[in-house]
Order: structure tokens, then C-alpha cells, then sequence
DNA sequence: GAGCACTGC
């Protein structure tokens, strides 16, 4: 330790030295260039002379300070090379900054070597700093004084790292005391090696290459004739700087830490299952167990508050169950993640010491993972609203527990409305609603005032700072702040929550740019970007644990704001963004669009940040903001969604009066009729709004009413099996087909391919999947086609699960592959009502509700512009587009819903005049 | 020639 020690007083010493030296060259060059000033009238001779002179001078310093830099390099001294760092790099920062900024770099050099100028006149000869003994101007004075702080802080450090006893190599790839190179270079390696590189080439071109290129800027500043550059240099990083109040912590809930530990001897004695048991009790419900029974005895609705960590989820039903509860029914309990289900699930089933499946089991889609013996159950929340369909009165269930109420998505929404209206006619069934604390009063008074149970949980304080003032571009403002944590926080994984992929790729190029700008000299940066659409195997980097001495950043959307939980996290910064879907009733037009986040969503950002430890959350916005501006919380799913699937699934429960269905926060009514009409339309629905038999069948699917119409459709055209492709294909959604940003152009052309012959987007997908279970389901194929295999994976589920309910609503599985027009017949049979018309200018006109919309760029006809189309879905983005769109004939519109179509409708008064030879003239 | 937050049945 002493060695250490003493070696950092020596690295200080040289860089002391360093800096004298460069102190002393640069006044050289200043004592020649203001020569240069005073004489005004230089040759051109004696200018280039001049410029030589001072580019081998500037050479010199350079090469010097490569070896300086080299000697950095030592891993011994990694601390310091890491303070080093910082110090340089902040000169190197300006030019991220330009660039970043797009401010022109000339303007900003007129202006800064305009300010230089007038500095340097102010400049007084005589006031010159001491500094061991040395002479020096202000901003060498300063220069110096910089580098003794960092001294006086590595000195600090060590102390105390010598004070906890050991002393941790920072970039610790190292056993102890041996420095194990290759495993060093190993991890580089990885960092620097260029994917479209072949390993022959040198890793550590690029960046050795790129280094160099900085240090040459760096020490170009010390040489060149502007003096005082290097404070200026520093003041323009603070400048820079993002300044934060820290203005509130948001508390931890106590809990004891010193609850009776066990010597290792002992707990080894005990069997797996003991010492489940006992975990169990360190648990903060434990101490309520009793009092949580009683109420639960003695009221049938009970609103149970219970933070993250309190082990709600995993001991109420077993508490229960041990109570007897399951004597007389199941215990179910609905998670709103498939995910959160299967894992409650397994480690409950491992704490009763039972097998999963057996008295524990879970139940999702394509998973059912119960069986007769089942008393704790747990499940989606879509699931259980499946299971009402069958059992409408939850008879074989004796406590109904609703987890994680608070995120309010429309499962829970309807499941609320339907579990109230049970408990009414069925006094025996208990139900427990488990929220957070913010929404704790309102459910309590949506269940008729029932009593609230809190149960505290653990959670570390997080301490909440916000921005002085707002930020413009939040994007760099989370960039800068990322690099301001890592360069002047302790240890901690930091977490950015951004709005989307497109905007986490900008971030990663920008952030890996300027890590560059930082060299090798300081501690690594791990960039990890997560989204829901990154292939699964990208997605795992995630969970790797952080090397020694280096920091992760996980840039992520909001899916780790709920959905997944990462461990490590200290430092959460937050911009304040997520994109929200939003529905249009009027127009049935889609939208995402980036909003504020609410209140209780910050915070549930925040809190992610204290999941291990004490931790930080940054806002990039002001705290004035946050009380004034942000909603309380994001409104609920339900009155901002197309509501045709759950009128039709509430119809089929036999709730005919939606306007009085008692819902905690109504749907706007106007969405309501919208479901109301199109169900009408797909003959769901009679005039008088009850379920027709087409109706009933649609329901039994569980798919968007107009897929489920498609597929009922299908019958008649005896093309089942193409049907039943599309509609899973369309129902996984849009991540089907991997657009990387450096392979668009071989991305794109691989989609063509499926598009030969002018087929449509719906057809194209039939393709795809078709093509794919040609090669046995083949991951390659997959990868050669620039198709996402988790995605055609999911499509394949869906298409076994339609395929069994097929049988249930009797329609025979047929296939009619070559006959196109009966596949698109279908397809117009469930999707009639999106139908559009081709304008003259090129644009589309919906012909029921008439507004303009276009094709989207990414489907197959957005060139070919046929003259009527059926699409899938309108969505408002730069422009209102369609998308996934096929051709259609405009008489089968009034041939499949006369009801809907008359001839008038379909009739074009501008084609009878247009010869057909002249099509393509129509469209400019 | 545009861009797709996240779930769930």
C-alpha cells in the first residue's frame, strides 16, 4: 500500500512537471506569435517558416505527451490514468459538443478566438501566480492548482480504499496481485472490435488512430498562440455542465437488518424447505399475517397497499391457504405480465415445497399449468377474464386477489366492473385489490369504501434532484448528465429511460462516440440498449453482471419502468418522455405520440433506482415542472384504446347495458358507440345490440373483432388455414420483419421478395409464414430474411391456439393457397369497413367516413397505388397512413355487406370517362 | 419514402 502511495506522488510529480514544461514551450510560441502581432506586416515566407516551427514544436509536446501517456498506462495506476482522463478529456469535449449542437465549428472559433483576443489584451504582465517556486500566469496558476486537486483526491481515495482494508485494481480484470493481460485484452478486444472488421486487422486501430488525432488537438491548444485557452477550455465544460438541485429524497420504507442471522453451520443443517420457510418470516409482511387474516375474515372487499418488496404477491394466498381458505375454492391471483405470473408462481409452489402444476400452478395463454389439485393459482388478468366467459359467477374460486391494480391496464379495468357486480350476489367469494399507495383512497371508494390495508415494504431512500432550468434537447441533456455520473459518482449502474428505439440507437451512437473522446485512460461504459423489439439474445446483455470497475448504462424504453427489473441500478436519470398510444374515436385513428410522463410514473422511475441501495434519480426537468405540469397519473388504458374487442368479450359475458357498466373511469361514450356500430356492422351484433351467433363465434377468438370476423368468414370461402396465418401474423403486430439502421437497403430488399406479384401486405405475410414453415420453422431462414424469430415464434402460438378454436366454433380447417381471390374475400369480409379509394393526387379516401389517408412507405403497394384497398389499421404518424394494405375489387364491398355498401358508394364517377389503357396516367 | 412505447387474450 505504501508502494501505492508512493507512486501516486510520483505520477503527480511528473505531471507537475509536464505541465512546467508545456508552460515553458507555450511561452515560447507566445513570446513568437506576439511578435508576429507587433510586427503586422509578416512575408508569406516568414509566416510558413514560422508555422513550421511551431508544428514541430507542437509535434514535441505531442510525442511527449504520448509517452506521458503511455506511461498512464500502467495498470497500477489506472486511479490516476482515470483522473488523468477526465482532465483531458474535458478538452476534448468541445468538439462532441459542436458537433452534437450543430453549431457551425467556424462560427464558434471566430467567436472564441475573438474572446481570447480580448483576454489576452487584458492580460497584465506583472500579475503572475507562484507556484512552487515558478512564475506562472493565471492560467497555468490554474492548470496546476486543477492537477493538485486531483492529487489531493486520488491521495483521498487511496486513504480511503487503505481504511476499508483492500485495495481494488479499478479496471479489475486482475486476480489479485497478478495482472492477468490476456484477460485484459480480452475484454478490450471485445469493446474495440469493429463488427465489419476482419480479426486480422489491428483492434486498436481505429481508436489508438483516434486517440492520437485528440492528443494532437489537445496539445495543439498548449502551442498555438492563443494563451489563455486552457481555463477557457475548462469554463466552457462547466458552462456545459447540467446543474441539478436535489431537491427532495423520497424515502425508504425502515425495516431491520438485524434480524436473527444463523451461523452458516446451522442453516446448512436445515433442509432446503426450512429454510425456505424461515426466509419467509424475515419477510415485512410477516408481522401483519395475523391482522391481514382477520380483516380479510371479516370484510369481503379489502384494498391492500403493499410497496415493492413487501412479499405480498407470494404470502397473502399462501397465507390464505394456510387459513383454509382453499377448503372451499381456489385462491386466484392475477398479475397483469405473463412473465411476473410464471415466476410468482414457481416460487411459491417452491416455499409450499410442492410441485409446480401440482397445488401451485399458473395459467396463461398457450400455457396452462394447473390441474384439478390446483388451489393457488395464479394467472394473467386477461386470463381470468377468459375464464369468466365459461364460469360467470367465479364459482370455483373462494378469494379472488387482483396484483398490481394500480397499472390499471384494461383487464383490470373490466375484471374490476365484474368482480364487484360477483361479490354482491356471492357473500362467500373474498376479493383483495393490491395497489399502489398513490391509488389506494379511489379504489377503496370504487369498492364501496372498502378498508385499506398497508403494508410497508423495502425500499432504499432515493434522493430526487432536478435541472435549475429546463433542457431543450433532452437527449443531450441525458447524455451529458450520463457522462457528468460517470465521471463524478461512485460505483452504480445507471439507467435512462428514453421514448423509443430509434431514439436509444441515436443515444448509443452518440455515447459510444464520445466514450472515445475519453480513451482508454478512463473506467469502461457499458452500453446496453433495451427495447422490446431487440432480438431476445441482444436483450440478455443486459442482465450480465457489470465488471469491476467499469459501469453499465442501460438505455431503455418504457419497459423497465414495469416489465423488467435490473439489478445494480443506482443512478436513474430521466427525461421526462414515453410515447403513449392514444385512439381516436371519431376518425378510429391510432397515435403514439411522445408525452409527459405522469407524476406517479417518475416515480416509479425513481424508485427503480433504489432496488439494492440508496440511489439518485435525476430529472431533466425543473421541480416546478413536476408539480405544475405532470398529471397525477397517466390515464387508464381503457379510455384511450379502441374499444371493439372488449365490447364484444362484455357482450358475450352478457352485459348488454355498456353505458351503465360500472366502470372505475368510464371509456369516453363516443368510443363506445364507435365498438357499438362496427360489432353492428360485422353482424356481432343485432339491431337491438345482442350477440348474434356470427357474434358468439368471433368471441370465442381471442383476436381484434374484425380478425375474428375474418376468420369466421373464411369458412365460406374455404380458406381457413391461409386465414388463420394472416390473422396470427397480424396480431403479433408490426415487429415482425428487423430493420437495423446500417442494413436497411438489404433489409428492405429481403421484404420485397415476398411481395412478388403485387400480392398485398396481407398475402406478403401469409408468404413469410408459409416460406418459414417450409424450412421447418428455420431460425436461419429467419436471420436471412431479416425476420424476427421471437416474433414468428409468437405468430406460430397464436396460429396453434386459432387452430384448435376452430374446432370449437366448427369450421373446418381448409386450405386454398393458389386461390387469391377467396383468401382477399375473407380478408374484405372482416375488414370491409377499412376500405379506401384512390384519389387523383395519389392520396386515399376512406369511404365510410370519408378523410384522406395514404399507403404506408413500408407496405408492398405504396408504388403500385391500386385503386381500391382494404388496410388493417390507420395510424397517425407524420401522415395519416394505412397500414397493411390489399387489393380489392370494389363490387365485392357491396357483394359481402350490402348492409353496409350500396352500389352508390362503390360507383367512381371519374373511371367510366378514364379508358383502362391509361391507368398509370391517373397518379401524376 | 416512413419509423413501431408497453402489455394481454
Amino acid at each position: 500500500m505504501k508502494m501505492m502511495r508512493h507512486s501516486v506522488y510520483i505520477l503527480v510529480q511528473f505531471l507537475f512537471l509536464m505541465v512546467i514544461t508545456h508552460v515553458e514551450e507555450e511561452r515560447r510560441v507566445k513570446r513568437r506569435t506576439s511578435q508576429d502581432e507587433d510586427d503586422g506586416s509578416e512575408s508569406e515566407e516568414e509566416r510558413l517558416r514560422d508555422q513550421r516551427e511551431r508544428e514541430d514544436l507542437e509535434r514535441n509536446i505531442r510525442e511527449r505527451d504520448a509517452a506521458a501517456t503511455r506511461k498512464l498506462m500502467d495498470p497500477k495506476l489506472s486511479r490516476k490514468e482515470e483522473e488523468e482522463a477526465i482532465r483531458r478529456s474535458k478538452a476534448f469535449k468541445e468538439d462532441d459538443i459542436n458537433s452534437l449542437r450543430k453549431v457551425s465549428r467556424q462560427e464558434y472559433l471566430k467567436k472564441r478566438e475573438q474572446k481570447k483576443l480580448e483576454e489576452l489584451r487584458d492580460e497584465i504582465e506583472d500579475e503572475q501566480y507562484l507556484f512552487d517556486g515558478v512564475k506562472l500566469t493565471e492560467a497555468e496558476y490554474h492548470e496546476l492548482s486543477y492537477k493538485k486537486e486531483i492529487y489531493e483526491l486520488v491521495k483521498k481515495r487511496t486513504e480511503e480504499d487503505e481504511n476499508m482494508g483492500e485495495y481494488k485494481m479499478p479496471e479489475a480484470y486482475d486476480q489479485e496481485g497478478v495482472v492477468d493481460q490476456e484477460k485484459r485484452f480480452a475484454v478490450a478486444l471485445q469493446r474495440y472490435r469493429d463488427p465489419t472488421a476482419g480479426d486480422k486487422m489491428n483492434p486498436f486501430a481505429e481508436q489508438e488512430a483516434w486517440e492520437e488525432h485528440q492528443i494532437g488537438k489537445a496539445t495543439l491548444k498548449f502551442g498555438s498562440k492563443n494563451k489563455k485557452q486552457t481555463a477557457d477550455d475548462y469554463q466552457f465544460v462547466f458552462e456545459d455542465q447540467i446543474e441539478f438541485i436535489k431537491a427532495s429524497v423520497m424515502d425508504g420504507d425502515k425495516f431491520d437488518n438485524d434480524l436473527p442471522t444463523e451461523s452458516p453451520e446451522t442453516s446448512k443443517a436445515k433442509s432446503e424447505l426450512e429454510k425456505l420457510q424461515e426466509d419467509r418470516k424475515t419477510l415485512p409482511i410477516y408481522p401483519y399475517r395475523d391482522d391481514l387474516l382477520k380483516a380479510v375474515e371479516d370484510f369481503q372487499v379489502l384494498v391492500i397497499v403493499g410497496e415493492t418488496g413487501s412479499g405480498k404477491t407470494t404470502q397473502i394466498p399462501q397465507y390464505l391457504h394456510e387459513a383454509g381458505y382453499t377448503k372451499h375454492g381456489k385462491v386466484g391471483c392475477t398479475q397483469p405480465r405473463r412473465v411476473a405470473a410464471m415466476s410468482v408462481a414457481a416460487r411459491v409452489s417452491q416455499e409450499m415445497g410442492v410441485k409446480l402444476g401440482h397445488e401451485v400452478g399458473y395459467s396463461i395463454r398457450f400455457e396452462d399449468c394447473t390441474s384439478e389439485k390446483t388451489v393457488l393459482k395464479y394467472m394473467t388478468d386477461g386470463m381470468l377474464l377468459r375464464e369468466l366467459l365459461g364460469e360467470p359467477d367465479l364459482a370455483s374460486y373462494s378469494v379472488i386477489m387482483v396484483d398490481e391494480a394500480h397499472e390499471r391496464t384494461v383487464s383490470t379495468d373490466i375484471l374490476f366492473g365484474l368482480v364487484k357486480d360477483i361479490a354482491r350476489f356471492r357473500k362467500d367469494i373474498k376479493l383483495l385489490i393490491s395497489s399502489a399507495t398513490l391509488d389506494a383512497e379511489k379504489f377503496s371508494d370504487f369498492f364501496d369504501s372498502a378498508p385499506i390495508f398497508k403494508i410497508p415494504g423495502r425500499r432504499y431512500p432515493v434522493e430526487i434532484h432536478y435541472t435549475k432550468a429546463p433542457e431543450a434537447d433532452y437527449l443531450d441533456a441525458a447524455i451529458v448528465t450520463v457522462l457528468q455520473i460517470h465521471v463524478s459518482q461512485s460505483p452504480g449502474d445507471i439507467l435512462v429511460f428514453l421514448t423509443g428505439q430509434e431514439e436509444i440507437e441515436t443515444a448509443e451512437e452518440i455515447l459510444k462516440h464520445r466514450i472515445k473522446g475519453f480513451g482508454t485512460k478512463i473506467a469502461e461504459l457499458i452500453i446496453c440498449p433495451i427495447y422490446a423489439n431487440l432480438p431476445t439474445e441482444l436483450q440478455a446483455k443486459i442482465f450480465e453482471p457489470t465488471p469491476e470497475a467499469a459501469r453499465k448504462v442501460v438505455l431503455a424504453t418504457n419497459i423497465a419502468e414495469t416489465s423488467l427489473t435490473i439489478d445494480g441500478i443506482k443512478y436513474v436519470i430521466d427525461p421526462g418522455f414515453c410515447k403513449m398510444k392514444s385512439y381516436n374515436p371519431r376518425t378510429g385513428m391510432e397515435s403514439l405520440l411522445v408525452t409527459p410522463i405522469s407524476k406517479a410514473s417518475a416515480n416509479q422511475r425513481a424508485g427503480r433506482s433504489g432496488r439494492t441501495g440508496p440511489g439518485k434519480c435525476f430529472r431533466l426537468y425543473t421541480a416546478y415542472n413536476y408539480y405544475t405540469e405532470l398529471d397525477d397519473n397517466t390515464p387508464p388504458e381503457i379510455q384511450r384504446t379502441n374499444l371493439a374487442s372488449v365490447v364484444l368479450s362484455l357482450k358475450s359475458l352478457g352485459i348488454h347495458d355498456l353505458i351503465n357498466f360500472d366502470f372505475m373511469d368510464p371509456p369516453p361514450a363516443e368510443a363506445l358507440l364507435k365498438a357499438l356500430e362496427l360489432l353492428f356492422a360485422l353482424s356481432a351484433l343485432n339491431k337491438l345490440g345482442e350477440l348474434t351467433k356470427v357474434g358468439r363465434r368471433m368471441a370465442e377468438f381471442p383476436l381484434d373483432p374484425m380478425l375474428s370476423k375474418m376468420i369466421v368468414a373464411s369458412d365460406k370461402y374455404k380458406c381457413s388455414d391461409e386465414v388463420i396465418s394472416i390473422s396470427a401474423m397480424l396480431s403479433v403486430g408490426n415487429s415482425i420483419f428487423y430493420r437495423p439502421k446500417d442494413k436497411q437497403v438489404h433489409a428492405d430488399n429481403a421484404r420485397m421478395n415476398f411481395h412478388t406479384g403485387n400480392v398485398g401486405d396481407h398475402i406478403a405475410l401469409m408468404k413469410v409464414y408459409n416460406s418459414w414453415r417450409e424450412t421447418n420453422y428455420s431460425t436461419q431462414w429467419c436471420y436471412e430474411n431479416y425476420i424476427q424469430v421471437r416474433s414468428m415464434k409468437r405468430a406460430r402460438d397464436v396460429r396453434d391456439q386459432l387452430e384448435g378454436l376452430l374446432e370449437r366454433v366448427e369450421i373446418e380447417l381448409t386450405s386454398n393457397l393458389n386461390d387469391l381471390e377467396a383468401i382477399k374475400k375473407a380478408i374484405t369480409s372482416g375488414f370491409f369497413p377499412h376500405s379506401a379509394r384512390l384519389q387523383k393526387n395519389g392520396s386515399y379516401r376512406t369511404v365510410k367516413h370519408p378523410q384522406t389517408v395514404y399507403i404506408h412507405p413500408s407496405s408492398g403497394l405504396a408504388q403500385v397505388l391500386p385503386r381500391w384497398v382494404v388496410y388493417h389499421e390507420l395510424v397517425l404518424t407524420t401522415k395519416e397512413y394505412m397500414r397493411q394494405v390489399t387489393e380489392l375489387k370494389p363490387d365485392w364491398l357491396v357483394e359481402i355487406a350490402p348492409h353496409y355498401y350500396q352500389m352508390k358508394d362503390v360507383e367512381d364517377p371519374g373511371s367510366k370517362k378514364m379508358p383502362k389503357g391509361q391507368e398509370d396516367k391517373r397518379v401524376k
